[in-house]
DNA sequence: TGCTTGACATAAT
DNA sequence: CATTATGCCAAGC
């Protein structure tokens, strides 16, 4: 069986592995699952994520080290809370210190 | 089959 | 650090 150009599952693998207290950057997603450039893949990848998924997109966040804004209210201040119990700490504008959470993929 | 939209990133200003 | 412009790929219509 040919390998099926799943980038979304991939994608999903990539997050999957993401440790607890610790959150990575779409870019950061893309470019371990072996799609440097195509951060905009991963975010459409989570928006297709079905129910029941382990992955934990809420570890997943934007290069501002902040929650993608998105369609939804209360959504982003859902993600914060499940970060939160992570154990992380927004600053007063809602944003991660992504130098000091972000995921060292090396480190795994 | 072709155009538009989309949980973004990076470079430049 | 914020904002603006451009690029990338896949899914939807």
């Amino acid at each position: 069986m040919k390998e099926r150009p799943r980038r979304n599952q991939r994608i999903w693998d990539v997050v999957r592995r993401i440790p607890r207290g610790r959150v990575a950057t779409y870019g950061q997603v893309a470019t371990i699952a072996g799609l440097a450039g195509q951060a905009r893949q991963v975010g459409y990848a989570l928006h297709d994520l079905p129910e029941g998924s382990d992955v934990p997109w809420h570890r997943v966040i934007n290069a501002r080290g902040e929650v993608s804004p998105r369609a939804e209210p209360g959504w982003d201040g859902f993600q914060r809370h499940l970060l939160e119990e992570e154990g992380l700490v927004f600053d007063d504008r809602g944003r991660l210190d992504l130098e000091r959470y972000r995921w060292d993929p090396d480190s795994e």
